[in-house]
DNA sequence: ACCTGAACACCGTTCAAGT
DNA sequence: ACCTGAACACCGTTCAAGT
């Protein structure tokens, strides 16, 4: 009867699916606690903060990202992270404000450092602030979109942003390709 | 007696000082209507919310970007740009939260564009999105370091992250070299 | 092992009213 | 024009105690 119990898993799965319903700045330890069923002390059994609850998130956002393999291309992978980051509501900034006890931003880094060979390590960071940026920007326009506070009024700006995100993977693209044939 | 009266300019100076000090989880408006010795509710007659407030102060972080003109090269418009968002505690990631409705942010891109020339205008924003993406990824990382809660324990991790914005620039700076001269 | 109950020290925002 | 006073509906976190 007293509701079921719960664990880091189950608390960091339905921490995830409140984020993507709620954004980020509604998802909070009495909201995440009601919807759980249970009272807002109790998450703090799972985990000491919310700060490293929301770094659990983050691991879940970035866990679709692909393992380190030498086969794939630079656009695939800072696709498949970019697509990670937009798949949740402000999935993006939840890995950004996390980023700092990087758990899951390791592995994406990791990928991007195996797919550009043996170029400067330090481009694999670049590529993956970058991608980063972007999408928090992205998801930033998005949420001032729908509550109507926005400056200039652009049609679609989805095109324009996914004109930039190219962009910028082609310039990293053709500086990591200047080495291997170097 | 009554504590001097304030404007909307003295009003942002204020919490941009106060952003500094103590950072941009503690720059509540309570405490910033605390440090002008006024109610909080006397800062919604200057400011409709704190995002708004935020806005300004975001603004005034992004003025000493120099205006555009033709004559810079891209590294010393894009340090200059880092260099405005590290200035102030959390300025990168107040920059970031307030970019939609962007007032400041354009005359930075605007100037990136110019120092661009003719290439793809999606690359100065591309540029832009990177620099921001990297200032407000270090200012975590330096904020969780002093904290302590950092998972690897580089001696100085500065340098690697001024090789990392290198990088990236020159990654950018390449790509923009191609058109002109094409 | 996992949770309740109660408390502490906070938030942003609104609105009538004052000067 | 600029501010006070009081209220509303919230926060994250701690800690003794329960089962």
């Amino acid at each position: 009867m007293t509701a079921q119990r719960h664990d880091r898993d189950s608390v960091t799965a339905t921490a995830l699916r409140l984020l993507d319903r709620v954004g980020l700045p509604d998802l909070s330890m009495r909201r995440l606690a009601t919807e759980l069923e249970v009272q807002p002390s109790a998450l703090y059994w799972h985990f000491p903060s919310k700060q490293v609850l929301l770094a659990a998130v983050a691991d879940r956002i970035l866990a679709s990202v692909p393992e380190p393999t030498a086969g794939a291309d630079l656009t695939a992978v800072a696709s498949a992270i970019r697509d990670a980051l937009l798949a949740y509501r402000d999935g993006a900034e939840v890995v950004m404000s996390t980023y700092a006890m990087r758990l899951g931003a390791r592995r994406a880094q990791d990928t991007l450092q195996a797919v550009l060979g043996d170029a400067d390590p330090a481009l694999a960071d670049a590529v993956f602030e970058f991608v980063l940026g972007h999408s928090t920007l992205l998801q930033q326009r998005m949420h001032a979109q729908s509550v109507g506070a926005v400056a200039d009024a652009e049609a679609d700006p989805t095109a324009d942003l996914d004109r930039v995100f190219h962009a910028g993977i082609r310039a990293f693209a053709a500086v990591s390709a200047d080495r291997p044939p170097a």
